[in-house]
DNA sequence: TTGGTTTCCATAAATTCCCATGCAATACCT
DNA sequence: AGGTATTGCATGGGAATTTATGGAAACCAA
């Protein structure tokens, strides 16, 4: 595993769509794109299908050829395989980054999770996220109120343990 | 297991976020940094998410890259899973030492703790804690009070029978 | 020609790099 | 053994870069 996106950030978001892409998630973008060299700008691919999804997702180059090999490993025709080759190459855009380190998010895409000014970037392994910054705050006070319900000092650690994990889901 | 990190010490944070990591303990991060060789400076990951916490957790490459394997092994989608990626991926920064053995603590990572001029560093293991010091005192107090609580001559090794760890928590 | 795109230029604030100092710990020499 | 040179560690300060962000000018497709 190449290295992976950490931390989570907020941006702004200019009249032309444009926003700055944390600094650390350039850099995997970088390493993540075999026809990058120090001087260019790296390449990435942004999901943006998922009905249910509110965010948009963002893959670099070799991680995204990796999720095309396994839908072509697929039976042709088969459901599964239309619906994630509708969702990863219909519903996607690959696209540069910047001479200033920025991406341009399209009205399009914008409206799709309903940015205005300000997008938050968030890492989530080795894909990262791009939500509206309120929708991102509700999401992550859910998943840390339910983490919190447990014990007064608890250690999220303990959700690795299998058997735990296996027994809660 | 590789060598674990050893001692508890304070240093000073100065005005820019940089803080000395404590020698003994950049060793433990150089042989648990796989990229690592003598001269270079080791990586490392600090993670910073859980509400409850008040202190920053450092991994070594190693270890880290073990707590997302065993995250990654859990079933896709389920809460447990998603909790722990938002905590280890969205709150959390790899980083590396500097040429004079620092790190820099972002204005962020150190309101979440509280730190102004001076940090805790303690070992616990295979990764070691960043505190605010006084915060770091009070902790260690309640942890020796209750040890004292027990009887007189009251052996912590019994702490290790794994029948009565299980049956107290 | 109108709205959406790119390029190119500009800048303040944050972050990294480089150099410097006081000590403590250790090695070295005679 | 006694003293001296050497190395490593904790910290500071300032200069050199990188970020994040804004705006004008050149493009372009419909």
């Amino acid at each position: 595993m190449a290295r992976r996106f950490r931390g989570e950030s907020v941006h702004k978001v200019d009249a032309k769509g444009r926003v700055s892409i944390p600094a650390a998630f350039r850099r995997v973008l970088e390493e993540g794109d075999p026809d990058w060299t120090d001087g260019l700008n790296p390449n990435l691919v942004l999901v943006y299908g998922g009905k249910a999804r509110d965010f948009i997702e963002g893959y670099t180059m070799t991680s995204m050829e990796d999720v095309d090999d396994r839908i072509a490993a697929l039976p042709r025709g088969s459901k599964n395989r239309r619906a994630l080759e509708h969702m990863f190459s219909g519903q996607s855009v690959q696209l540069s980054v910047d001479e200033t380190g920025r991406l341009v998010l399209s009205p399009k895409l914008r409206e799709k999770i309903g940015i205005k000014n300000e997008a938050t970037f968030v890492a989530t392994g080795d894909t990262f996220q791009i939500w509206e910054p309120s929708a991102y705050d509700a999401h992550a006070a859910s998943l840390e109120d339910w983490m919190d319900d447990e014990d007064d000092d608890f250690d999220p650690l303990i959700l690795l343990d299998t058997a735990a994990a296996a027994a809660e889901g």
